[in-house]
DNA sequence: ATAATTTACGAAAACGATTGCGGTTTAGGT
DNA sequence: ACCTAAACCGCAATCGTTTTCGTAAATTAT
């Protein structure tokens, strides 16, 4: 069955095509009683306006598009959660795409997008992007853009971050107040600003302590899940191993424990671990694993007001250049 | 700056805009030479063809719809991740739409799709979902659709299912060949096909091992979460508490831990608990969780796979009507 | 009663890509 | 030299909606 159109809805009503249309968007052209007539019959038909026609004659969609780079990922979750709440409020559709961390996969992504398929973007960005012609074009574009989490710094869009620097400063502050001495670091992507906003929490709060940072306890890890259990497990079992961990990266704090078990390391009292993290179990886990927690869902919810505003042209004077939402530590037995 | 279309292609080579198009899809009706050349430039203007433009004239949008209940889960969120594979892969785009276990939210969504704004849906119903009338509008729309785990069974689209029934029975199993004696089920909606799947898996497994079933162990939970909890709480503190429990929903054995730690209560000794979950740290809570894992990304990927196929109407001829994709229990100490 | 508005609607031109059909050129055959 | 057919390309309609503009009728003002 052929959904309805306006032709349809104007042939029942011995109307024309534009008066229907008036109609529909309630202009001021048309008469109480036509309206009334017009808008009945399109419940009755359930009429949904082509999307594409509209699209192209009014060129904008209702669509947003989120671009991360996985989904399988407690924190992108979550945020994708936020952004979807406020996103069906807003009547707006959301496509979403991942990058998988890869930059030719974020370069495709950003190319669907110049053909005007959404009216806004959300985006963090993956592990490999270190230059940022690509992200250029979407200013180029002049299509309206949100980072979130991931952010590039050097780029004239909004961005909604947590206070990574002072959370990571706060974790490895809290290690050192458990008693810890040689503190690892676990990072991502030396690309990732993030990453070094949470190295330079780290190294100031050594700093301030007076410990000597330790090179080999600075650890960068990919996306190669078994090399990263193997380089965790050098660490564990070799010599010198550290009394403290801090893990930037929610999945490498679980490979930590993975290596733990398997080693018979006991958590805390031979090693103690702090993460960024938006695990949901975190107060389950054996032993209950000390959070640096994201407000991940206000995070997206906040990305994505942001760009809905941006997108409606709205209240474009305050439109913040950066908002930092806290995260918050939970302290658990993993650091007791 | 504005995206380059077709015209402006065809001014700077001089060419009619028709010809430019044929050209740009290997028209047999345009020389080698002249597909170079509009190529060429296309690739050099990065050329995008209008969606709208070319939606709204062929009356396909490469875009599918995913209606999920909800994003914040591990198995939707791993079944949506095998979906963006396969979509990337196949050049097609993914609009989500989450019904937040609410009907409403389900219909308004289906509304959306009259349109033609995608060429597929992927859908595993919500909570709510207990008559169909909506979901027949979808048959009516004569859009293909596929559904997955939380399927509708009396509509006659292709459905991509674990085996819930097994699953269930061997779980149950799996509790009394550990001296289970009092075994709970958690279930959800009586609506969905997959509880009451899951729910007679375990009342034949009682049954075949001559236990008597105690209707009040067999608990039905909804989506308030602090309900859930005092309901637990209350099961497990009041007198003859269940030594086993058999969760069909991953929250509810999360729950179930929580309230463990809250009253003290020893897992396994006191209570052994095993349930359906794709808790990727299942294997590192406070007892390790005993699972029934579902291959969610594997569901999630055959389901969009099959959706393909009935998009691009290839093989029609093998379109299963269900595949069923086995889980598998994994023993850890919670049940030991 | 006539002029000036206002009200209510329709005609038609976009938006950009696709495609059937018709037309022109070129090559090949006789 | 003429004819045929293949190769190559452009015209124009089409998809459904929005929007500008024009205009008749109804209302108000003079």
């Amino acid at each position: 069955m052929k959904p309805a159109n306006l032709k349809t809805l104007a042939l029942e009503l011995n109307l024309s095509i534009s008066t229907v249309s008036k109609a529909l968007r309630d202009s001021y052209e048309i008469s109480q009683e036509t309206k009334k007539k017009v808008t009945d019959l399109a419940k009755e038909l359930n009429y949904q306006p082509n999307p594409f026609a509209s699209g192209l004659r009014k060129k904008s969609s209702k669509t947003i598009a989120v671009i991360i780079p996985e989904i399988a990922n407690n924190f992108f979750t979550l945020a994708m959660d936020g952004i979807q709440v406020i996103a069906q409020e807003m009547g707006y559709h959301v496509l979403t795409y991942l990058t998988q961390e890869t930059l030719s996969n974020e370069i495709a992504s950003i190319n669907h997008l110049r053909s005007g398929r959404v009216d806004g973007v959300l985006m963090s960005i993956c592990s490999e992007t270190s230059n940022n012609s690509h992200l250029e074009m979407l200013n180029d574009i002049g299509i309206p853009v949100v980072f979130f989490d991931r952010v590039c710094e050097n780029l004239p869009f909004p961005k909604v971050t947590t206070d990574d620097y002072e959370s990571a400063f706060k974790a490895t502050q809290h290690l050192i107040d458990a008693n810890c001495k040689r503190i690892a670091f676990f990072g991502g992507s030396r690309h990732l600003s993030i990453m070094n906003k949470r190295r330079n929490g780290y190294l100031n709060a050594l700093e301030k302590n007076n410990i000597e940072a330790d090179p080999n306890l600075m650890l960068d890890f990919n996306d190669n899940n078994e090399e990263n259990l193997q380089i965790i497990g050098s660490l564990l079992s070799g010599k010198n191993p550290p009394d403290g961990i801090f893990s930037a990266i929610e999945k490498l704090a679980i490979n930590t424990y993975e290596i733990c078990y398997q080693l018979d390391i006991n958590i805390p009292n031979e090693v103690k671990i702090i993460s960024f993290s938006n695990l949901r179990t975190a107060s389950f886990l054996g032993p209950p694993l000390t959070t640096i927690t994201q407000p991940a869902f206000e995070i997206g919810h906040e990305a994505a007001a942001i760009l809905f505003r941006l997108i409606e042209k709205k209240q474009m004077n305050d439109i913040p250049d950066k908002v930092v939402l806290k995260s918050t530590l939970i302290a658990r037995k993993s650091t007791l």
